[in-house]
DNA sequence: CCGCTTTCGATACGACCCGTAGCGTAACTG
DNA sequence: CAGTTACGCTACGGGTCGTATCGAAAGCGG
């Protein structure tokens, strides 16, 4: 058995300010290059650090990128509004935010393109990444259901498959919209949107 | 003025199976190796055709690769089945069987990441095929307002915001189910997925 | 204070891919 | 046949990759 951090009980310890230098300077650079032209030599060189340090702790580029936007999901909070049309309104306006982030447009989009041939990519992108989002999905019916907004399903296998079918439709959607429509989320959109939700899981789905 | 094929008139023409050869053997190196390590210089060996053949058609990788998935688009047609709720669960499976292709989902997705930074790379993939998917929606929109499904809408501008809505709902959801979440679109899901749109548009939006 | 262990910075390396240039040949036009 | 363009082939400098090596630095246990 382990304590909580198995590695490195003995010699020097990783800098924890190399790891954050590292993680910004990769954001600065994927702000700068896009993901495409970003190399590890040119982060390494932003970040004050050398080449071999990074290729320590992360196997490769989609990795690193993975943690470096991975944070900028952080401030995902879902607004207590009162009302499940505001919540939904609220959650849709604060990822677009995000999204909006020219780091998190290339990185988040190249890395899930390359999670498509990498199964352990794809988990690393949903622990650290859509798990994230999906949360606020099903903490948003919870309180939408504690107010009576939404029935409380008798079938929890169906229960959730709609779940998994809200999270896909109010995240694709926003996502499609600004990278490939390529227009802005906006208030109005985002409310048009909340309507078509509420009035489709009002009915009996 | 110039007649429909403006350039080349005399000289030696290029080859249209050259053409189609690179295509296909782009497709190929996209299953095989992914967007990230799929090279011109290997995509030109598979194709039987010199490297420079390749720069003189194309600006470079995502240029290439954008025509070559956008032909599998082709094959997307309306299915008129005589009812709204239908016609978007064919769509929907339609569009999810491409995707499941491993060359559109690693080519497609690297390409609309790319795109964040190249504004004519963003317009090149509108044309050859985000418009060919939005055809879709505006056409099966006119049908079900034929049939009396929808009602036909007095505010032009708000109706185009409402279609441009629909698209990005539905082809965000089935990218977002298949890539991100990674689980399949079959029927069950893609009839919820119509059961909730239907609802959300039968309502005043 | 002193070994032990691990990380760090720096440098060097072969391998690969890039995008272009040059050249001789092939295909088509008038 | 002369003119023009596309093609295959080869070669090139430049850049990035990922790894190896080495001495110095930073903590830990005695």
């Amino acid at each position: 058995m382990q304590s909580r951090t198995p590695a490195a009980r003995t010699g020097r310890p990783r800098s924890a300010a190399a790891d954050a230098a590292i993680l910004a300077a990769t954001r600065a650079a994927l702000v700068e290059l896009g993901w495409s032209k970003l190399t590890l030599g040119d982060v390494a060189t932003r970040a004050g650090v050398a080449k071999t340090t990074l290729y320590r702790r992360w196997a490769g580029k989609n990795e690193l990128v993975v943690d470096a936007v991975a944070v900028l999901f952080d401030e995902l909070r879902l607004p207590d509004s009162g009302s499940l049309a505001d919540d939904i309104e609220g959650v849709v306006l604060q990822f677009a935010t995000i999204l909006a982030r020219p780091e998190a447009r290339s990185g988040l989009m190249a890395v899930v393109a390359e999670s498509t041939r990498d199964d352990a990519l794809r988990e690393r992108i949903r622990v650290s990444i859509v798990d994230r989002q999906k949360r606020l999905v099903l903490e948003g019916r919870s309180r939408a259901q504690a107010r009576g907004e939404l029935p409380q399903e008798s079938d929890p296998s169906s229960a959730s498959r709609t779940a998994d079918l809200i999270f896909d439709v109010v995240a694709g959607a926003v996502v499609h919209r600004t990278l490939v429509s390529g227009e802005a989320v906006d208030t109005e959109w985002a409310r048009r949107l909340a309507r078509v939700l509420l009035s489709g899981l009002g009915s009996t789905v």
